[in-house]
DNA sequence: GTGCGAGTATGA
DNA sequence: CATACTCGCACC
């Protein structure tokens, strides 16, 4: 720092730094041009989250371009960031320190990404860093460089977006429309609520790609974003059908450094303006964009488990409006958030003719309904209602069949043998679980293992599997049909395609391989321990994933059957009610479910309807909190509360004699943590955030001891 | 977070 | 009066 161009700099006040700031740095080696340069530092500390200036070396002056990454001391350390401009005169009014280096003047944080990330910023009462992390990709020197001596590829022709697209769309009587305007370069925003089809040029990633070649041959760009690299992996293929080679990349977690930095490059330096990925790909640099699209809203793949927690969903809505494009939100539910928007006007639902949906989707039957009482041996010992072993059973003579189970693993959740209460941890009163066969059962939040279990309601001493899982499911149903192969499909090993001929395919949620021309038959199993999951959207995500399985089996018209079991209609007394998520599963009525839901949740002021922003902490740091929070009029506290009352249904045990100090704490749940949850209706939205990133701020300026975590739109601890 | 200066405590 | 320490705040 013992530049001259420090001292010389700081000189005549900041009326001419706007008009200044424009010019570029004309001549190389000209010292004189914008020696100041704002950087966005990424120190780890909210209160200082804001440019800081610093002079810029005459040496330096071409490389430290806006958006380059540069290296520079703060507060006695060397930390990395962004150039997010440059300009004449320092507004700041002591000496400035010089850039240390520049790491690299390729111009990464664009314009309108660093708009984009300082929106999602504030959004998530979060730091401009924490977003930069999400949003940019770590440098890869080497992919770099390969790709500038590759040099820019010539631009190959597009194929005009021809009968096919319009075929992908034709069963949507609004998607002309959209495809129109997005073609006009205006900027439609639907709720696509896609209708099953095995056909493949019918199917949804064909239509989602055709909605991204529409926006290419209009001239502009286009983002689409997938929950995981299989379904990325469908819309890839079904791009390179549509469009050829090269006029897209892939953007997913499961590349490697190189393959991900050069795919980002290319959108970068605008080689490509088409991108498929994952939910990062949602900040990818595509030029002149048109189209933001993202499938199946509500898998929580689509929420970034980093602070603060953008949603797919947010980010692209965001950037939908700062770049005036396109937005297309497909799935084969719709989410209560989705919904919203609809009730809200930013949506137009896109639906498919009732007549498709009838023909194209499978028949749903509830095991449990008239035949109960009938029973098959092999049925019984593959733990299946006779209705769905028969089902399968036919099935199999024409084609694979589908069984999803939604828990891993082995007998993974436990409950006492008499009583049948969820079996808690003697520590933490965390959930209890098998994770093999022959272990002891082991807490699910701390990880003690159980040795002697004995239960606190009824004192039984015997555990019972409350669920039973994929493996062992795979083992039973295999028994009930000999001679058919059964495959496996969940954590550790994803397949993403069957064939046609018979076989089981067992698979949890979210895992289900595609089978060429569909499944001839899907078993949905346990469908109660999907519907009494006590978290708020447990309805909404059983539907979600009943009918993503559903999805991928044959129309009614070709004898495709599904068959729920273990729902609540197996208990017969129970099937006169309505249960909402079944109902809306048998008369494939998504749309219907989720107007539903979403009136219920603005009856029970629960989100999307309001704005919620959880603190956690202890409840010294709870009550500082308070003192410190500036809260607007209209924003209520509910609070605080133990975080995790909402999954232990069980009470809590008093502690054993001996006194706490005989407890050893065993990671977070030694600690006593509290949640304080802050509510506050939509158009206060902002006002509530606004406090909570004021708070998050003083609590780093004054060093607060304790931790205190802030989340806006909480997911865990709601229910 | 780190570094530093002002202010206060401690001891020869 | 010199040195050791804490506290508060700026960090460009």
């Amino acid at each position: 720092m013992t530049d001259d161009a420090m001292t010389d700099d700081v000189g005549p006040k900041v009326a001419l730094v706007r008009a200044a700031a424009r010019r570029r740095p004309v001549a190389p080696g000209t010292p004189d041009v914008d020696p100041v340069a704002r950087v966005v530092v990424d120190v780890g500390l909210a209160h200082l989250d804001r440019p800081f200036e610093y002079s810029v070396p005459s040496a330096l002056a071409d490389l430290a371009v806006p958006g380059a990454r540069v290296r520079v001391r703060f507060a006695g350390q060397d930390l990395d960031g962004f150039v997010v401009g440059r300009s004449a005169v320092a507004e700041h009014e002591g000496p400035l320190s010089a850039l240390r280096r520049v790491v690299s003047p390729e111009a990464v944080l664009t314009p309108a990404l660093l708009a984009l990330c300082t929106a999602v910023a504030e959004r998530y009462a979060g730091s401009l860093g924490d977003v930069l992390r999400l949003a940019i990709p770590p440098r890869h020197a080497r992919a770099e460089r390969a790709l500038t001596q590759a040099g820019a590829p010539d631009p190959k022709a597009l194929p005009a977006p021809g009968a096919s697209v319009a075929q992908a769309w034709a069963g949507y009587p609004a998607g002309a429309s959209f495809l129109r305007r997005l073609a006009a370069g205006e900027a439609p925003a639907a709720s696509w609520l896609a209708a099953p089809s095995v056909d493949p040029a019918r199917d949804w990633p064909t239509a989602l790609a055709g909605a991204a070649g529409t926006a290419l041959a209009g001239g502009r760009g286009a983002v689409l974003v997938c929950p995981d690299h299989r379904d990325v992996d469908r819309v890839d293929a079904a791009l390179t059908a549509l469009l050829g080679p090269g006029h897209h990349v892939r953007l997913s977690a499961d590349q490697g450094p190189q393959a991900r930095y050069t795919a980002w490059l290319k959108v970068l330096r605008g080689h490509v303006r088409c991108v498929i990925g994952t939910r990062a790909a949602a900040f990818a640099p595509v030029h002149d964009l048109g189209l933001v699209a993202w499938w199946d809203d509500g898998d929580d793949l689509l929420g970034e488990p980093r602070a603060p927690y953008p949603h797919v969903r947010e980010v692209l809505g965001i950037r939908a409006r700062l770049e005036s494009a396109a937005l297309l939100v497909g799935g084969f539910s719709r989410t209560t958030a989705t919904a919203l928007g609809i009730t809200q006007g930013r949506l137009r639902p896109m639906v498919a003719r009732p007549v498709d949906v009838r023909r194209q989707a499978p028949r749903v039957l509830i095991a449990g309904e008239g035949s109960e009482l009938e029973r098959d041996p092999a049925a019984l010992s593959a733990h299946l209602p006779s209705l769905a072993w028969r089902a399968a059973r036919d099935a199999l003579g024409s084609g694979p069949v589908l069984v999803q189970v939604p828990r891993r693993g082995y007998l993974p959740s436990l409950s006492c043998q008499s009583c049948r209460a969820p079996a808690r941890c003697a520590v933490c009163h965390g959930p209890l679980a098998l994770a093999d066969r022959d272990a002891a059962p082991v807490c699910r939040w701390c990880g003690t293992p159980c040795r002697d279990f004995e239960c606190p309601h009824c004192e039984g001493r015997t555990l019972r599997s409350a669920v039973v899982g994929a493996r062992r499911t795979a083992e039973d149903i295999g028994r009930a049909f000999p001679g058919v192969p059964v495959h496996t499909s969940g954590a550790g090993s994803v397949l993403s395609v069957v064939a046609a001929t018979p076989s089981l395919v067992i698979a949890t949620p979210g895992a289900e391989p595609v089978a060429a021309s569909g499944y001839a038959a899907t078993l949905l199993l346990d469908a109660w321990a999907l519907l009494e999951r006590p978290t708020l959207d447990a309805g909404e995500e059983a539907l979600r994933r009943w009918l993503a399985a559903a999805a991928l089996t044959r129309g009614a018209a070709v004898g495709g059957v599904v068959v729920l079991c273990g729902g609540p209609s197996q208990v017969s007394q129970v099937s006169q009610v309505s249960v909402p998520p079944v109902e809306a599963l048998a008369r494939w009525d998504p749309a219907w479910f989720a107007d539903r839901e979403l009136q219920e949740r603005g009856e029970l002021e629960l989100p999307p309807t309001v704005r919620l922003a959880q603190l956690v902490g202890s409840r010294q740091a709870l009550r500082r909190a308070r003192e410190l929070l500036d809260l607007p009029s209209g924003v209520s506290e509910l609070g605080p509360l133990p975080l995790h009352s909402a999954r232990a249904a069980v009470p809590v045990p008093p502690p054993s004699p001996g006194g706490p100090s005989t407890v050893s704490p065993v990671g977070s749940c030694g600690t006593e943590r509290l949640q304080l949850l802050l509510r506050a209706a939509l158009p206060d939205g902002p006002g509530l955030v606004r406090a909570v990133r004021e708070l998050r701020a003083l609590w780093s300026a004054r060093k607060e001891p304790e931790p205190l975590l802030l989340r806006v739109d909480p997911t865990e601890g709601i229910g």
